[in-house]
DNA sequence: CTTTTTCATACCTACTAAATGTATGTATAG
DNA sequence: CTATACATACATTTAGTAGGTATGAAAAAG
C-alpha cells in the first residue's frame, strides 16, 4: 500500500490512536510501535513520514485537543450579545466541549500524563486567555461587567478548569458543588459574574445526577 | 571503591546531581548516564542499586523539594500565635523556602519540565493542603478568620502559587505587583486577609527592585 | 483528446545509535 | 560470615535515519 489518495485521514488516523494510548498509559508508556500497532496494516515509516518525532506527534495532539475546538470562533460574530452574556455563554460551551473531551476518553487521568497536563496549561495561557482577556474588555467597555482585574481573571480562568476537574483534584460531587459555589461567589466579588444561580443550580442538578449514580 | 560507609551520602549525591540535571536540561533529556557522569567514580551500576528506575529518582526528588523541607513543622509547636498568624507566617517561610529552589536553581522551566510540575501540583494537594486546611481550621475554632470555604482555598492557594511563578506565567514586575494586589484583595473578600497592607507593599518594593535591575 | 512522462509524496524495509535495565561478580563494613 | 555498596558486562527496548518502491496527479507530447 503506498500512496494513499488522503493522507490527512492518515494523520488523524495516527492522533487518534495516539490520544488514546497517550491519554490510557501515558506518553512516556506509549512507543511509537505502540501507536503503529493500532494503525492496522501500517508501519513505523508511515508515522515517521507525517511526525518527524513522537514529540511532535504530542504537540499536534495538544494543539487538536486545546486549539482546534475551542469555544471563542462561534462567538465572534454574534452582535446580538453584550460582553457578559459572550462570557456566559462562552463558559458553556467550554464546558460541553470538555465534557466530550472527558467521557469519550473516560476520565483522563491528567496527573499521570504531565506532558498534556503542562500543555493544556501553556496552550491556555497562550491561546485561551488572550481570547478570555478580549471578551472581557468588550465587556468592560459595554458596561456588562466591571472589573479592575481583566488580565487576571483571564489567566485564572483556565487554571480554575483544572481545578474543577476530578482526576486532578478528587472530590465528591458534594465537594464539586462546595467548589463551584466557591468560584461563583468569588467571580461575582472580583467584578466578574460569570455563574448565576441558573448555571450553578443547573451544575448542582448534574453533580447530584452523578452522586445517584453511584 | 565498594562497599561505602555511608550510603546515605550516595543517595543525597545522586539527588542533588539529578535536581540539578532535571531542572537544566529536563527530565526526559538527562540521561542516568549523565547523572553518573556528575557524581565522579561512580558508575551506573550504583545508581541503579539504590534506585529502582529513572522514575524513581524522580520520585524521591519530588517528596524532597516539597515535602522535605515544607515550612509547617516549625508552625506546630507555635502556641503564641493565633491561626491568622500563623498562616501568614506560613505564607512567608513558604516563599522563601521557594525563593531558595528558584535562585540556586536559576528560573526552573518547569513548562520544559512537565514531571516537576505535575509532581508539584499533585505533591501540593496531598502535602501541603491538608496543613494549610488544618491550620485554617485552627484560625476559624479562634475566630481569627471567617471563612466557609476552607477546603477550597486550602486548595486552592498552591494553585496560585504556580500561577505566581513567572517561569510558568512569565509577567513583567508591574504584572506581578497586580497579580499580588488580586489575590490579596480576593482572599480577603473570601474571608482569608492573609496578605496584609505590609506584605503586599514589601513585595511591590521587591518587584520594584526586581525591575529596576534590568 | 489521449497517451506518456515526470515528479512529488505516501509509505516500507533495513539499519544505527542510544539508553534503560539486568545478571552476576567483588570487596568491605559490621 | 553475611548483608550490602558498588562495578562490569550484557541483553533489550526504542527512537530515529537512510534509502528504496509504488502511485496519484499534473504537465508534456502525440
Amino acid at each position: 500500500m503506498a500512496r494513499n489518495k488522503y493522507p490527512e485521514q492518515t494523520i488523524e488516523k495516527i492522533l487518534n490512536v495516539a490520544q488514546k494510548l497517550f491519554l490510557e498509559k501515558g506518553f512516556d508508556q506509549t512507543t511509537i510501535q505502540d501507536i503503529v500497532d493500532g494503525l492496522e496494516g501500517m508501519t513505523r515509516g508511515a508515522v515517521y513520514h507525517h511526525f518527524k518525532s513522537k514529540d511532535e506527534i504530542m504537540e499536534a495532539l495538544i494543539n487538536r485537543m486545546f486549539l482546534e475546538h475551542n469555544p471563542f470562533d462561534e462567538l465572534r460574530n454574534r452582535s446580538d450579545l453584550n460582553g457578559l452574556q459572550k462570557l456566559k455563554l462562552a463558559v458553556t460551551l467550554n464546558q460541553s466541549n470538555q465534557e466530550g473531551i472527558r467521557i469519550s476518553e473516560q476520565a483522563l487521568p491528567l496527573l499521570q500524563n504531565p506532558r498534556i497536563l503542562a500543555g493544556m496549561i501553556e496552550s491556555n495561557r497562550r491561546n485561551l486567555s488572550p481570547l478570555w482577556l478580549e471578551l472581557m474588555q468588550e465587556g468592560i467597555a459595554d458596561g456588562s461587567i466591571q472589573t479592575a482585574y481583566a488580565k487576571e481573571l483571564s489567566e485564572l480562568l483556565p487554571l480554575l478548569e483544572i481545578w474543577l476537574m476530578p482526576t486532578v483534584y478528587p472530590a465528591s460531587p458534594e465537594e464539586m458543588i462546595h467548589k463551584f459555589i466557591f468560584i461563583s461567589d468569588m467571580l461575582t466579588k472580583m467584578g466578574l459574574p460569570l455563574f448565576d444561580e441558573e448555571m450553578v443550580s443547573s451544575t448542582i442538578q448534574q453533580q447530584l445526577h452523578r452522586l445517584a449514580e453511584k
